[in-house]
DNA sequence: AATTTACGTCAGTGATGTTGACATATCTCA
DNA sequence: TGAGATATGTCAACATCACTGACGTAAATT
């Protein structure tokens, strides 16, 4: 059973520096969060080595299904790595058909990304086996908690970044 | 349903329902989890590069200190990385005076692994970078939500490891 | 004495990221 | 219309961090 560091009171904890006293340091929340992650992008892993793809192919066809028509800019801001990083990946999921580019309409220097039908079948089996993994995690607790660990997630993101990130999340599907 | 506990802010956004119906795909916690995980690692990477290390050399020096006479096995039972994956960054830390190795007292072959006093100094300037930041996304919510987050990560784990891992958390600093 | 264990090391490879420079087509604006 | 900005593509070099496979050494175990 993990233990938790009683949580800090803004009353009586250092009024300054915003200094972390060694005893406040939540070893197990940080670890945690390693070890779950790890495992949680271990399971896609072993599926796209089947297409011979990565994990950059995994986030880059995820985003491609959440947000159909989505440009290579906003890919990159989402993602946060370089273009030439993205259009290895990119290129390699064109050629091999699952994913598609199609020439802006408005503005005709855009390429608009779109899951192609295998595209679709292969993030829908991987995102299930997340999906599973998670609803396992949630079936053991409170029905609030997906609400709170969602809160606690988004206030891990930076704070310049996150309300970008919340409206991608609560945009439309 | 009534509202329970109180939401504390809001204001701050667009809401996260973090909802997950059953055989529903949570894609916010899918991908707040990327987020939250790319932006918690993010802050750490800049202080490495100072030193020319990077995420590798953060893992290996934060469980040295966390688990001080760690053994060369036990490390790479943790990390699951090859032997030589760890070696090399492993080699580094103990060339730039970060972690010392001592041999075996009971068993000569092991190599029991500790922090110099350099390597405290980082190990403690990374950890509360990271604590800082999950102090402030914990500050915003109930108090129990620390241990609803730890136990949702943990059930992230594979199962084959998490009794494990919890082991390991649950052991005496 | 033979075998196993713990660790170290050499060599090659692959995935994913970076910086820097340059090309091309298209859009915008004065 | 012509200049400059923008969106994307590409080439080249490089760094980090992982992998497999093979081999070596010292110490423990049987």
């Amino acid at each position: 059973m993990p233990q938790t560091q009683p949580r800090p009171d803004a009353a009586s904890g250092p009024a300054l520096s915003g200094e972390v006293v060694s005893g406040s340091v939540p070893y197990d929340l940080i670890e945690l969060l390693f070890f779950a992650y790890r495992d949680f992008v271990g399971g896609p892993d072993l599926i796209l080595a089947e297409y011979g793809f990565g994990r950059a192919h995994h986030r880059v066809l995820h985003f491609v299904l959440r947000r159909p028509g989505l440009t290579i800019a906003e890919l990159l801001d989402i993602l946060k790595i370089t273009k030439q990083s993205l259009n290895r990946v990119l290129k390699e999921l064109v050629e091999t058909g699952f994913v598609e580019q199609r020439t802006g309409v408005q503005d005709k220097r855009q390429r608009h990304l779109h899951a192609t039908g295998s595209g679709q079948d292969l993030a829908l089996r991987l995102v299930q086996l997340q999906a599973k993994r998670i609803n396992e995690a949630l079936g053991h607790l409170a029905p609030e908690a997906a609400q709170t660990v969602a809160l606690y997630l988004a206030g891990l993101i930076d704070p310049a970044e996150r309300h970008k990130v919340l409206g991608f999340l609560a945009a439309p599907r």
